[in-house]
DNA sequence: AAGTGGTCTAGACCACTCA
DNA sequence: GAGTGGTCTAGACCACTTG
């Protein structure tokens, strides 16, 4: 049979065959083979190219399509996400207005300046005591008043050359794209806190005012942490949106 | 061919066959068919006694899988989720100790009282002029303290004669197992409040003391409101723990 | 060894989009 | 009407669990 020699010959370390194919794919996309917003080829052309039966071409599409990276559509095409697009920017963004729409507000007072990684952030994004990071400072801003303060650091590693980039989103959505990084999942820990002096300030609340502290670790598809984020939130409106299920 | 009569016979309305083979599972569980924790046919025969194959079985089970009604393990079989057991009670409770796990306490002063529903609780539980709820109050402690109190109101029409029950567990995922309503998905808002009095009083903290406030809409599998729930939150160690993607 | 779910194939046909 | 993804079939074989 076909399959015999078909699984035997690709099937390395016992792997499923769609599992490596998706891989490859992601590859692709990583390497900018395929460009966000373009059109990939048709699922039996990618089955043909794999050597694969169409089903299993499917099967890591349909992977690829819950993991964000593809939106396929019935009649015109399979298409890499945009995730610089309006609906994909405020994936990780649950602070919402009244109305549930995610509230971005503006950025403003972006700071970035690279650093060695202290204790807090090695073990936050799994780094060596030789690595460092970008520490990445902003505030938004919503109908003329600051709401949040956020406090980011991201592994110089994964975004190589960033200090000398001009005119650019910083956004970690952005970034990731940019670099030719998927992103996976995060965990977001809520807390109530104290405005810190500086956050009080720069949020134009009296010191110590109770915010919404927000933790969030954010890792790539492949489950490494590629940003730690604080932030700090006044919020008067707005709510945070949790999705459970 | 086969797959032409079958077909037309079968795909009323133009709804996929693994959806309609989905939902007689789903009614058949909720029906208490196959009880929780309980076994159900193998794949083979079960596509056999719907007159499908096996593929479109599978993609029924995937489903039901994905929204943890049941759970596949290979080599021992397909079983009916038990959603009193520990890995699942906690589906919906985001509350955690600092070491991640979810801090659930223990229940006290339940309070359960029937009503007709409100303005607020028919709007976010789409009930008609009519229709009455259950309101259940509860205070959970933790180390021998209060850190949480609840009040979710249920609409009686899915809960009959629950005043009349002894000796149950009144969260939600017990009700809604003890009723054969399967749980989908919830959405949590998050908020900033001062403690109303009462709840201040419970909580043991001064009035208007800055609280953690969930307000959670939990829907069933089908999409229809079963519990709507405003939890008001003292946390001295945990954290509210969001997961996005 | 028997029985289960998991993977994979090689098709056919349906539903939809767009030129 | 040509081209796309979506559904469905009828198998074979693999990986795993249990008696």
């Amino acid at each position: 049979m076909a399959s015999d020699k078909g699984l035997a010959a690709i099937r390395l370390f016992n792997r499923p065959l769609y599992l490596q194919v998706r891989d490859a794919l992601v590859e692709r996309i990583g390497k900018g083979d395929w460009k966000p917003g373009m059109a990939i080829p048709n699922e039996v052309d990618l089955a043909r190219e794999f050597g694969i039966s169409s089903g299993t071409m499917r099967k890591a599409l349909d992977l690829l399509e819950d993991q964000r990276v593809l939106t396929r559509s019935q009649g015109r095409g399979t298409f890499v996400n945009d995730h610089s697009s309006a609906g994909l920017v405020s994936r990780f963004w649950r602070i919402s207005a009244p109305d549930g729409k995610p509230m971005n507000g503006d950025a403003k007072r972006i700071e970035i300046v690279e650093a060695p990684a202290n204790e807090k952030e090695r073990r936050r994004l799994h780094l060596g005591a030789e690595d460092s990071v970008y520490r990445v400072r902003r505030a938004r801003w919503h109908a003329d008043r600051p709401f949040v303060v956020e406090e980011a650091s991201l592994p110089t590693a994964h975004f190589p050359g960033l200090l000398e980039r001009k005119g650019i989103d910083h956004r970690i959505v952005g970034l990731a794209q940019l670099y030719g990084i998927l992103l996976g999942k995060a965990e977001e820990r809520i807390t109530i806190a104290p405005a810190p002096p500086s956050i009080a300030d720069t949020l134009r609340v009296a010191p110590d005012t109770s915010v919404m502290r927000l933790d969030r670790l954010l890792l790539t598809l492949d489950g490494q942490p590629v940003e730690w984020r604080v932030a700090h939130c006044h919020l008067v409106s707005g709510f945070y949106l949790a999705e459970i299920g």
